[in-house]
DNA sequence: GCTTGACCTGTGTGTAAGACATAGGTGTAT
DNA sequence: ATACACCTATGTCTTACACACAGGTCAAGC
């Protein structure tokens, strides 16, 4: 298979396929007539694998070191276990920040509603920004 | 002040202020003795407001162009209020994906808490991760 | 004057996970 | 031979900074 071909199997681009070959996640066989890089079915199990890691949240550095491990015979349960925690735990903490920056937004969004557009003088660039107020605790939960 | 200086009146890192600077976003001048960047309060300020619309949610982008506008003495604030909206809708496209990625993250962990680990078998790398099964709406909701 | 050392500077490069741009090759129809 | 559609590998771009590095500055000490 060509990487277009590989592509379309595994229903990713065909940059995506090119990018784990780039990192040597896939490691195709060079065609020496044209320089066409062929993958052959075990490349497009690998690849399956590789979707399947980042579809429950494992980054590509996790899945490199959890198919290094199984290339080596040793299991990768235990540090596939370890990693999605820690990944969990990110994703916790960027899930939060990320309600907090919408809370702002929103209510940027309705303090802004009532107020007139300005044109910027001397030490004001845009009354908007500079005068939203953080709500408070109270104020998000009503 | 150098970049140091106001990069901690400002309660960043320097090499924030140095990124900004970098973009063109602070005009800082240039010492001709020691090619040290010298900032002024107005460049103070301006960072100040940078960071107020980061904070709301604005991209460096975005405060690129509201400070682009308010420089040729345009308001900005339709484009504020344009630019937020759309930050807003992304956000909470994010969080979305976010909050699925959460679901199956902790779904596998909860699969997994009650298999044991397995040594890779030619067509298995990592049979927890090759058997995980999505978790359905039912399941989410419970 | 010279040196040591702490601290500071600007510039260049690295990050995640691909997407995009480009120059050129392939293959078929004319 | 040529035109055209399609394909390829490689290099660069993205966000918003953080980090590494080579060298400059400045006060203290000799």
């Amino acid at each position: 298979m060509l990487v277009n071909e590989l592509a379309k199997k595994a229903s990713v681009t065909a940059d995506t396929v090119r990018f784990y070959t780039r990192i040597g996640l896939l490691n195709p066989v060079k065609n020496p007539d044209n320089g066409y890089k062929e993958y052959s079915v075990k490349e497009y199990k690998r690849l399956t694998f590789i979707l399947a890691a980042r579809h429950i949240g494992f980054t590509v550095e996790d899945v490199t070191q959890i198919l290094s491990e199984a290339d080596d015979e040793k299991s990768p349960c235990c540090t596939a276990r370890r990693l999605i925690e820690q990944r969990l735990e990110e994703s916790e903490a960027r899930i939060k920040e990320m309600l907090l920056l919408r809370q702002r937004m929103k209510s940027a969004l309705e303090q802004w509603s009532t107020q007139p557009d300005q044109l910027p003088s001397s030490p004001t660039v845009c009354h908007l920004i500079e005068n939203f107020t953080e709500p408070t605790n109270d104020e998000v939960s009503l």
